[in-house]
DNA sequence: CGCTAGTTGTTCGCATACGAACGAGTCCGA
DNA sequence: TCGGACTCGTTCGTATGCGAACAACTAGCG
């Protein structure tokens, strides 16, 4: 029945019929990747569920998970967020009880951070969903596919 | 001297030594479809410069430029925008006069957006902007690679 | 030592993004 | 023709995401 499977081929490249070059925003690159970036969200929302944390809580999650302690600033670097967006994050964080704040008493500029019993307990389960969730998110490409999207997006920064 | 150039070789494989397989945050495909999506919105409002148009409000004027007349309930479904949010989009772009609204006497629900001359000119310009940002964005991939994002980013919706 | 440059965390404002709920209107089947 | 189901646009609330400005603090240089 169906053609299939020659998926990767390049378009079979028909010159545009009329003159003048149309433009044709559904086959840009950056509304495309707004639009799988969304179909992702709508993904980690379902399937974190009762969890109720928000890709970037979980990203600030499973990274404080790694270090242990890391300081405020640093976090947003490692997670790709804006000071001010990092504050805001932290705060969700700070109010459902999954982490901690100190002073750092060799700069007092510092806070720094670190998980509760609790989040840390929130982190692992968080964890075992976000790999069935990157699982969801790929499986519309075959394993092959997979590999080399990720591979792509890694240039992409 | 360097092993070097197997990039796209599936990774060796070496099984997490310890008995815990770990997570590792800047290897999912949703962080990374992430941050290659906040990549490309620092480009695009970069280099939109003066016209000052955000991505949606850019989708939406493209939009309807191609279809003369919409919607709004259809031109977010076109642009994949929630009714909620294609309001305040729409809002934006009548509050700069680059878009007008009249009801729709057939269907007294319906408001019929168009574009003004201005906000035609604005759209001509801003388009000939994305097909600049479309290869701003794509620039570190060669052309070859390009295609295959692109066709992969289809199927992710 | 003192001044400047840079860093850290915070606040404000604006623009997505979407779930939920709502009033107004349309449509279709009994 | 009546009533329920659906659609359209709107509003509210919450959460990113970032530029800009700011106070507090640190560090480095003369």
């Amino acid at each position: 029945m169906s053609p299939a499977s020659n998926a990767l081929r390049p378009p079979v490249l028909v010159p545009v019929p009329s003159g003048k070059t149309d433009y044709r925003l559904e086959e840009q690159a950056g509304h495309l990747m707004r639009r799988a970036h969304q179909r992702h969200t709508a993904l980690f929302q379902e399937m974190m569920g009762t969890l109720e944390l928000t890709p970037t809580q979980f990203a600030a999650l499973a990274k404080i998970k790694d270090l242990g302690e890391v300081t405020q600033n640093h976090l947003g670097r490692l997670t790709a967020m804006d000071p001010a967006t990092i504050q805001g994050v932290v705060q969700r964080l700070l109010a459902r009880g999954f982490v901690e704040r100190r002073p750092d008493p060799a700069d007092r500029r510092v806070m720094v951070l670190s998980l509760t019993p609790g989040g840390a307990r929130a982190a692992r389960d968080a964890i075992a969903r976000g790999r069935a969730i990157t699982h969801a998110t790929l499986a519309p490409l075959t394993a092959a596919e997979q590999q080399v999207f990720v591979n792509l997006l890694r240039k992409l920064s």
